[in-house]
DNA sequence: TCTGGGGTCCTAGGACCC
DNA sequence: TCTGGGGTCCTAGGACCC
């Protein structure tokens, strides 16, 4: 069996674990606008990406946190340590959740060593965490979204056959608006709905592969395997700022993501890793992305030569001829694939 | 109806080689 | 010299995720 293990209101949470006084209460991590209410704050109407400023007019009284990049890694560290304890089939998704292969384990029935997890999650690392187990990633991860907040869910043989065929398509993991759109229109919105469509039908709505993950959604026979991480395959960091045209601005923000995210491909572990490549991507006030992608002189980790290279491709851009304001800049750096040498 | 600051994967098309 | 077929690699552009 899989299980999704998932901690809840991750940022939120490792900030009412470090200040008693934030505990129980409505809370809000935010810059700006809020990245992660506590569920104190979820039940207020409180969410995700809702301007800081609207949050204090209509609630005065809930409390406001900075960012605290650190604790979260460390965090994070702390919870994945727990995941490997239990075994090393370990795939992360993101800073704060992970599928984890169990089956064949000899640690008791799935239930059970989810529960145990939670447990040590809780003991060890302060947090809160949910855990969804399934016969597959996707009823893993749909179960640990019912067993929010702080519990547990299986969905076993018996309730998978009910639940399959009556799962919302737009509910599904890598099903995103745009897919969705091209779904509903051709009157498909249940997995059910998929019964009698051949790849082919169905990849002339969405893509090959989405078609074919789709099918094998419907008959059951989806994803179970996990998958190891590989080596990072790229490091970006990215800056929004209030809408301007400004070279001088745009320039010294860009400087910053370019050092920052050098920083952060020296701290990656084993061998160096240098780019060949730069990315820059634009942002205008009206939400359009503009990129520009190409070659550094040769590969490194000089940032006057980042740096120099990174203001050409913003050059390329054309932003300075646009008559959109500039509402963010970042640099990706994409890293060559490391090599047993 | 989408903040901000990260990431991954898929696909199409061109270059190049045999 | 030309045509056709095949494979691989790289790049650009999206879609999607947290």
């Amino acid at each position: 069996m899989i299980l999704h293990a998932d901690a809840d209101a991750f940022l939120a949470s490792v900030e009412q674990r470090d200040d008693p006084r934030l505990r129980g209460r409505p809370m809000v991590v935010a810059h700006e606008v809020v990245a992660c209410p506590s569920y104190e704050a979820r039940a207020l109407g409180i969410h995700a990406g809702m301007p800081l400023r609207q949050v204090r007019r209509r609630w005065p009284d809930v409390l406001v946190t900075g960012y605290r990049p650190e604790a979260y890694e460390a965090a994070s560290a702390g919870l994945f340590e727990v995941f490997r304890r239990f075994t090393p089939l370990v795939e992360p998704g993101s800073i704060e959740e992970a599928f984890l292969d169990v089956a064949g384990r000899d640690r008791g029935d799935p239930a059970g060593v989810a529960a145990a997890l939670r447990t040590a999650a809780r003991a060890e690392v302060g947090l809160p965490v949910s855990v969804g187990v399934g016969r597959t990633k996707l009823m893993a991860k749909l179960a640990s979204r019912r067993a929010k907040p702080d519990g547990l869910v299986v969905v076993d043989a018996e309730l998978e056959t009910r639940v399959r065929p009556r799962l919302r398509l737009d509910e599904l993991w890598g099903v995103g608006p745009t897919t969705w759109g091209r779904l509903h229109a051709a009157g498909l919105h249940v997995v059910a709905d998929l019964h009698g469509w051949s790849e082919e039908d169905l990849a002339r709505i969405v893509t090959t592969a989405m078609a074919r993950r789709l099918l094998s959604i419907a008959a059951g026979t989806d994803d179970a395997t996990i998958r190891l991480p590989g080596p990072r395959q790229s490091v970006s960091a990215s800056r929004s700022l209030p809408p301007t045209r400004t070279r001088s601005k745009i320039e010294a923000v860009l400087e910053e993501c370019v050092g920052r995210a050098l920083h952060r491909v020296v701290a990656l572990e084993g061998p160096p890793r240098l780019p060949g490549r730069l990315e820059v991507v634009v942002r205008y006030d009206d939400g359009a992305h503009v990129q520009q992608r190409g070659p550094l002189p040769s590969p490194t980790l000089d940032p006057e030569v980042v740096g120099a290279t990174a203001t050409q491709l913003l050059e390329q851009t054309a932003y300075e001829w646009d008559g959109r304001g500039v509402t963010m800049v970042g640099v990706t750096l994409p890293l060559p694939r490391a090599e047993p040498s």
